[in-house]
DNA sequence: CTGCATTTGTGCGTATGTATG
DNA sequence: ACATACATACGCACAAATGCA
């Protein structure tokens, strides 16, 4: 479905409907854990936005609790099963 | 904890209470000349501010003569026993 | 070991929209 | 109308670490 294009009319925030994308992706199992998502890079290639935008995105997925961040390495999905969440 | 916290409250606008901490430690020797001061990014997580207002914290020293910006590089403490202030 | 691409880290420049006093 | 402050978003430049050929 590529019904899903970023829309920056939008009310939410582009970098939270790119997070949206990658949650539905780990919820769905197409991002299982462990495994590395989009880099900023690729986020900036497939919807267009700035670097700012996507590093904002996967600073809300960690900020989430969805994901974990290796410096010049990569984020990588957490295992969300036994988390600790905070809210 | 910080017994110099924001004050939000205050009549002065927090770009100066910022501007004036970074003030403080050039003048008792904290950040000598030439050296790099906080960034716009440290303020922001320090005080708990928008970048905006860090900008204009910046913008206020640069205003008054105590640093000078190097785009991309940072800002830095100015020399300014020999200053040429237009005041 | 060397070189290169990839990826995140850092830092500033700029602009827009919103909200409050 | 204006200053202050926050949030969002695009742009540009360079550094540093990693991984691999």
């Amino acid at each position: 479905m590529a019904e899903s294009e970023i829309d920056h009319e939008s009310a939410t925030p582009v970098y939270r409907q790119i997070a949206a994308r990658v949650i539905a992706d780990i919820e769905h199992g197409v991002l299982p854990v462990d495994r590395r998502i989009p880099s900023e890079s690729d986020m900036v290639k497939r919807y267009g936005v700035a670097r700012d935008t996507a590093r904002n995105a996967v600073a809300y997925l960690r900020d989430q609790g969805y994901v974990h961040t290796v410096p010049h390495r990569g984020t990588f999905v957490l295992d969300r099963s036994k988390a600790t969440e905070a809210e």
